[in-house]
DNA sequence: AAATTTTAATCAAACGTTTGTTTAATTCAA
DNA sequence: TTGAATTAAACAAACGTTTGATTAAAATTT
């Protein structure tokens, strides 16, 4: 039978997928999420799916090529907007700050799945073309972010602070929250049934903490 | 051959791991590390640790059970540091943070290979067992945390701030410096051969940058 | 002190599973 | 009737683990 081409999703490249392939991918993305790439095995995933062993590596080659579709198909996430904000010429330095923050968070908490996988992947140190692939995803989002900062402190609105460690805890703030939905719920809300990544009252708590920590480290005194 | 007692290593928790033993382990806690768990095998570690693969088996009793060894071995890191430093009368709340900042990043750059096993087994959903005693850990440290910001904030010394997620950013912020050494190393210094995580100024360099995120977070005007 | 037994350590080989992948036959819509 | 989709079965390789033999130091007996 032909993929089902009536009922397609758009991802994020462009890509179209049919029906039943998607549903793999969109397994896969959950099950590696829990168990990690080589603690999720083939029948593992199709018995999620609910489909053949066979289907997996007929439509995506093998297990390997199957992960880099997942990684590198999204890991571009963020590089359009932070762009898009940094030449944003309505918005003071500040402002990017805070434009940054909003889209950060949000993009992250609707996607908690596959940034876990982004991370187990990060502190690893095998594959290393797919390795080297995120990484420089990472470099390139901090030069952006640099130049903001760095646009801020010769503006003197800024304080003279470092670059490239706001950027770490700017993004490892986040990470430190999506570590494990387990520790979050802990920490947050004693209730049972509370997901905090799909909460809106967390992520907008989450915001205002992440602005509040950036404006007071980042404006002059004048400024805030 | 009996195990020679006669050079020893003496372990965290007093116990005591005769010369092979320790040797496997330290050799485990670098392949997990790097690989992960899942993706390291029993002839691999044999083979780094110049070993025959029996002798892990005959060490450790399994796999799982060397693994839950490095874990809970190590996992009450900073419990009782923390303990003493919130206790320590002499310290201001501003300075029982740095105190903290201080020992805190000493603990987790002198420790990096086995910080990153932590790190990929938190973000993973297996072994129910191990993961929640690591997030207990958390949930303590970050429960003393919680009470030393709250004095401050009752002593008007800090402003109204959210404990759980100040705390996200502290271990956030240095858990990104974590991340990807080759990440780390792109982002601070364009030398090949720099190690960031021996190298005193950069450590000295990531302490100054928390303690001043925190104290312009932390303090009211007045006391900065 | 010598001889014997006991014990822990070490090893190559083999065990039974599980792994990712492939094959070859079959189904089924176009 | 054609060709993509689907399947159960089979594949070799790798996996964690166990076995049984061998070693040599320590403990015990003579």
């Amino acid at each position: 039978m032909r993929p089902q081409f009536s009922d397609m999703l758009q991802e994020s490249q462009g890509q179209i997928l049919s029906d039943k392939k998607q549903h793999i991918l969109n397994a896969a993305i959950e099950l590696f999420a829990e168990k990690g790439f080589e603690g999720s095995s083939i029948r593992d995933l199709a018995a999620r799916a609910d489909v053949n062993v066979a289907m997996v590596n007929y439509y995506f080659g093998s297990k390997e090529k199957l992960f880099e579709t997942i990684v590198e198909h999204r890991a571009t996430f963020m590089r359009g907007k932070l762009d898009e904000i940094e030449a944003d010429t309505t918005l003071t330095e500040i402002g990017k700050i805070d434009a940054i923050i909003e889209n950060y968070v949000a993009k992250i908490l609707s996607q908690p799945s596959f940034h876990r996988i982004l991370y187990q992947e990060l502190l690893k140190q095998e594959r290393e073309a797919l390795h080297e692939n995120i990484i420089r995803i990472f470099v390139q989002n901090t030069h952006t972010l640099r130049n903001i900062i760095e646009k801020g402190i010769r503006k003197k609105v800024f304080r003279k602070v470092d670059p490239e460690l706001t950027m770490a805890t700017l993004i490892g703030t986040i990470n430190q929250v999506m570590l494990s939905k387990s520790l979050c719920v802990m920490l947050v809300e004693p209730k049972d049934d509370f997901d905090p990544y799909t909460d809106d009252t967390f992520q907008k708590r989450v915001i205002k903490h992440l602005k509040q920590v950036m404006h007071s480290y980042l404006l002059e005194e004048g400024n805030r």
